[in-house]
DNA sequence: ATAATTTTTGAATACGTATGAAATTAAGTT
DNA sequence: AACTTAATTTCATACGTATTCAAAAATTAT
């Protein structure tokens, strides 16, 4: 109603100095004698003045504001590690413009376009893939892209994903020693990279050791079609143990398993997945799982940001976090089990 | 790197007209004709230009920016309530600023100030309280202020809430309808008007009906407080009974309950809480609860800011939606219940 | 005390867009 | 064809800040 807006112009006459006497005080690294700051800040507390973030983005070609693309966020995953971005990003002055990429693929790219149109400063892509045409307009609109937890072949864009291929062969080599031999997997989409290297990793620690893959069901990282994927799995001819590709899906599993199937976990079937997010922990699950060290990920991602926006290299970087296996109940632990 | 900024002006040279020419082509309610339109987006397209978001804020006043502030995200609650809002309002051409507000209270007045900088044009609090100083503030520049699941006193506030007085009149009538007479309470914060209401509901059916309280501890909306409130409560003389007062806090009541103390659910003890996350839903759960109906709670706090910001009335509105009971599994379900 | 140097200050300008007023062009009327 | 009216276009300016450059003041050196 009553548009108040404060400019530095009004606090400059009020502590009767000038406009750019004002924006020296409130910008780093200018230069100002004690007596005009106490002025200023005086006239400034007195007015209620605040920096107008826009106006100083214009001039300066700096918005302190991160885009951060996300497709769905019932996955806990995402909202846990969104929290710590953000409050780590808040730390360093900027701040996070949220894009919500609907599931249909494709329409990214529009997306990212209008992240562009609020000249942030960095973008973040979580487990979303950008086509290199909008990752060349990024690139050549100098805002670096960081990708969290998914990789792309594109090698200009920078990304962040815990050590996949490694968490898939820890999974594997973990039922085999529990003494499994029939062993399941329950794949993400298919179109995401994580998804890909946890299978690569689990089937190639099988094949080394003289395996191969039981049962292959798709899940899609949903939870309603990992039960589908589960009822088919388990119609004929059931796995005694299976890697599920994240945790979210595994909690569908578990309780299709459980309460509509009938099985018994770990007693008929093993079960193993990947993330760790805070529900499997809870002990209505106690989800055997491969931890993705989100805070470490979090903070590889905004430094790689902090990086390229502060030097103007836009020199990609690609970071693996290691990922080890959290043991709990729903996988049987093998005699002598050390990690 | 290569600093590209495509500026009206080159788009303007390249189709051979004056730059405000460009600006009303892009600017809806502007005149053009349709040559002039032809031309320049052959040549917007042609240089890749889109137009600076930042800048049409300063000379608009509109940002096209809401300011969210949240305090968590654990509680599941909030990335759905969060998801709906972004994907409504990138709908209607505005984004979300994301501001995490840290546990501790009272920094809240800061964040506050920090998403005033960006001249948003509106702000949305989840479960958050704000000084009326603050208030105040928001006011006087013009920012309508909608209280996103909580209410508050400062009658210059909207506020979106489910009815949690009446919720937790549900919840008591269910109980005492299935034969209950111990009855338990686990509060949330002692500051949360949410958490007030639902337990004013809740023992005022108590009174009406001509019982009282059996227990009360308080969880603070946190699992690890929710368990030692259960362990408390049920240390001795235990209620047969109990409302929680959300769903993140029930989940750890019952995994307490049945996994730490051995009772059964809801042979032993019924329990009933608030939210109806999708958590609640799953099996291993299956929580009977009293559902805020997220989606229409999104609807209302998105219509009252669109309001607020195209009318200039700042005439606040105090929205509560009906919040009706999900019956599942973890409350004996009354004989001939019907809702 | 004067010159040389450093620090502080203010005037002017730029950032990229929208918009009111003036100027031009097109369309419609008699 | 001359005139009125409507539609379109351009010019100039404003939004609120940072920053360059030159001028002024303060400090140091001689």
């Amino acid at each position: 109603m009553s548009k108040d807006k404060v400019t530095s112009q009004q606090v400059a006459d009020l502590a009767g100095v000038s406009q750019s006497a004002v924006s020296r005080v409130y910008t780093s690294g200018a230069s100002a004698s004690k007596k005009t700051i106490d002025k200023v800040h005086k006239a400034a507390a007195e007015l209620n003045y605040r920096p107008n973030v826009l106006a100083r983005a214009m001039v300066s070609g700096k918005s302190r504001i991160i885009g951060l693309v996300v497709a769905y966020l019932e996955n806990q995953f995402y909202p846990t590690a969104i929290e710590k971005l953000s409050t780590q990003l808040q730390e360093k002055g900027y701040h996070v413009l949220i894009f919500m990429a609907s599931k249909t693929a494709g329409n990214i790219d529009s997306v990212v376009e209008e992240i562009l149109d609020y000249q942030v400063d960095g973008i973040i892509a979580a487990s979303v893939a950008l086509s290199s045409k909008l990752a060349d307009r990024c690139h050549s609109a100098g805002v670096p892209v960081v990708l969290f937890n998914r990789t792309q072949d594109d090698e200009a864009l920078s990304c962040v994903t815990s050590d996949n291929f490694n968490g898939g062969v820890k999974a594997a080599r973990f039922l085999l020693a529990g003494g499994h031999n029939k062993l399941g997997y329950i794949a993400g989409w298919e179109g995401a990279s994580t998804q890909r290297n946890r299978e690569f990793g689990f089937t190639a620690a099988l094949q080394q050791a003289g395996g191969k893959l039981h049962a292959r069901e798709v899940g899609d990282f949903s939870m309603e079609q990992a039960s589908a994927a589960t009822r088919r799995m388990f119609a004929d001819n059931p796995p005694d143990a299976v890697f599920v590709a994240n945790d979210h899906m595994a909690l569908a599993v578990m309780d299709t398993l459980r309460f509509e199937l009938g099985f018994n976990i770990p007693k008929d079937v093993s079960l193993i997945s990947y993330d760790d997010v805070p529900a499997a922990a809870w002990p209505a699950y106690n989800l055997t799982t491969v931890r993705q060290q989100v805070n470490q990920m979090v903070q590889e991602t905004v430094r790689i940001l902090m990086e390229q926006i502060a030097g103007n290299s836009l020199q990609s970087q690609r970071i693996s976090i290691g990922s080890p296996i959290i043991v709990r109940g729903t996988a049987r632990i093998p005699k002598g089990w050390q990690p």
